[in-house]
DNA sequence: TTGTACGCGTTATCAG
DNA sequence: CTGATAACGCGTACAA
């Protein structure tokens, strides 16, 4: 019936050999212990024909790794964001022959510990902590390397390696779009801004976007016109900043925190009658799925999920592979560019 | 240094007692083995202090459980789909003390084959197979119970359940939501229809859909005015066929058979200055994000993602813990009711 | 070149 | 009530 599984042992025996020699020449070792050819090739064929597969939890037991990693986000399922950081996570890992554990924390450090926990429970050879927006975070207790922080930094010193969006760089695409069309006048920005000190809490994006865009328009001598701070980047808040920008200013060109504020600033200027981009240009954050969706096309600057998530596993295994001990802390933060997606929202102002 | 992880055996030596007893006492089975309160308490007063946790890998190759299912899905990108999909099976995996590993197929047979594989070379517990959007699906060789079928349906007759959204159901809930506010004439179809015959190839949502449209509409005497078939459902799609419809016919209302298409009817009808709900109302199947963000809010059949992932664990249980043989086939496949989402692009027919 | 025996950390069997 | 001892499947030092 339930025919169980079929073992090393089994496979020597039907082949006639020693179980050493059969996992010699199963874990490709036969040339190096000098198998003869005959026998080798009688093994493999009889665990070809058998269809034998290692227990890799028996491998894991006996040798102390499972080729296994745990992934640990604190959300896999808002927005497209978690999705594509774990498919790269996942490719990068089958191309290595890793397996992948999910867990999902929903922001409970309790919870988080735990997943962790459970991980360690199973022998991961390492962890992929996760955050969906980039943000420093605290370390859940029992945390230990290898571990890789991913679009996260650790609010204290740690030793763990962070694998972060270029954000700055980002900023600076977006304002340089805008430069290039030829605009320099009636910028305005939505959802943060004008000064330093005008972002949401707790996010790094906001501040680094930020950076990015005021250093490159004060190289080029343009100042902005002004910014609306936004608590939340949604499409309503996005509406709001934008109507209330446009009832006591004619703005030439917006750069807009993401793509759903960007949505938002969309409505609004439909409602005041303004054409995109004839009238006002718009640049924007994040490349969700909506801003190829809506009319006109947005051009934006796009979070490379699945390069992220390729990256952390990539830096995981040179972590894991490593045997000295890690130097300077800064070389340890290593930075995903984040391409600009030209499409129809920017126009050269309107004379 | 690097701590070895400590061992039953070690607790149970700083405890003084055998390791048998330690494991008695841990696994919580002390009472029924009569071990004394005292010698108890001692075991799982140590094992707090050193913070002893079982290594399941150990426990697994002993036992036979690993307390770990695989999800493996063709895709765990595009779309929230698979997002929530999984969030709702980690969710009731973890309820239960259970971890998930994920893999991702992108439609490659071998691929899935190979991920299935590497999932019982680690003694996974089940499988839950899932499916991107609901079709019927070769099963990969090898698989074996228990295992479930998400959103899929097997095209060969097979023992496993299948977990699906209830879309017969959802069709008829789409077309009640406009007859109960009052539509009986000038009613279309964005996607598929009229016949039973027009459905893109392959999807299973199309037929079903379509089936519980035209039940219900049937029922209350009234007939379709016109369907459009797509052979894709994207935003340009819906923008294509709305707007041939409006050339040759003033619709009142429009069932579009997802909200992406939907995206597509608004920007059609914006065009020929039609207004929503006023001028023409519009319900939708899916429940995708821009349901809501795009103005007036889309009235909308929700796919239930999030319930369609803990069903599926729940039926994967039920599996695995099932001794008996099994029952009739057509009471294998679940139904998981799709809830409408009543929001604002439906009115009653202007007059 | 191949085989024997042990250990990884648990649980189960059985004796005391 | 408690403790040896075997066994799960595999890798590997050591012996042959």
């Amino acid at each position: 019936m339930s025919s169980r599984r079929v073992t090393l042992a089994d496979v020597a025996r039907m082949a006639g050999v020693s179980p050493t020699t059969a996992s010699f020449v199963l874990s490709g070792r036969g040339e190096e212990m000098r198998i003869s050819r005959d026998v080798a090739d009688r093994v493999l064929k009889t665990a070809e024909k058998v269809q034998y597969r290692p227990n890799i939890l028996s491998v894991g037991l006996r040798t102390g790794t499972t080729r296994t990693i745990g992934f640990v986000s604190d959300t896999v399922a808002t927005s497209r964001f978690a999705g594509e950081l774990i498919k790269g996570a996942l490719e990068a890992a089958r191309e290595r022959g890793v397996m992948l554990f999910i867990g999902e924390t929903e922001g409970d450090p309790q919870l988080e510990r735990q997943l962790v926990q459970a991980m360690y429970d199973r022998q991961v050879d390492g962890i992929i902590l996760a955050a969906m927006y980039t943000r420093a975070i605290a370390l859940p207790k029992g945390l230990a390397t290898p571990a890789v922080l991913l679009n996260a930094l650790s609010k204290r010193p740690s030793p763990l390696p962070s694998v972060l969006p270029d954000e700055p760089e980002a900023g600076r695409s977006a304002a340089r779009v805008l430069l290039e069309a030829g605009h320099r006048d009636g910028i305005h920005l939505i959802g943060a801004g004008p000064a330093r000190r005008d972002v949401p809490a707790g996010g790094v994006a906001a501040v680094e976007r930020l950076e990015g865009i005021r250093a490159t328009l004060a190289e080029a001598g343009v100042t902005v016109a002004s910014g609306r701070l936004c608590r939340e980047w949604e499409p309503r808040d996005g509406l709001a900043a934008t109507t209330a920008l446009l009832r006591s200013a004619r703005p030439r060109a917006l750069i807009c925190f993401n793509d759903r504020l960007a949505l938002g600033a969309y409505q609004a200027l439909a409602d005041f009658g303004l054409n995109v981009p004839a009238d006002v240009s718009v640049v924007s954050f994040d490349d969700d799925a909506i801003a190829s969706w809506i009319r006109p096309a947005l051009t934006t600057v796009a979070i490379p999920h699945y390069d992220l998530g390729r990256r952390a596993v990539d830096v995981l295994f040179d972590e894991i592979d490593r045997d000295d001990v890690r130097t300077d802390p800064n070389a340890r933060v290593h930075r995903v560019p984040m391409p600009v997606r030209e499409r129809e929202s920017v126009a050269p102002p309107s004379s």
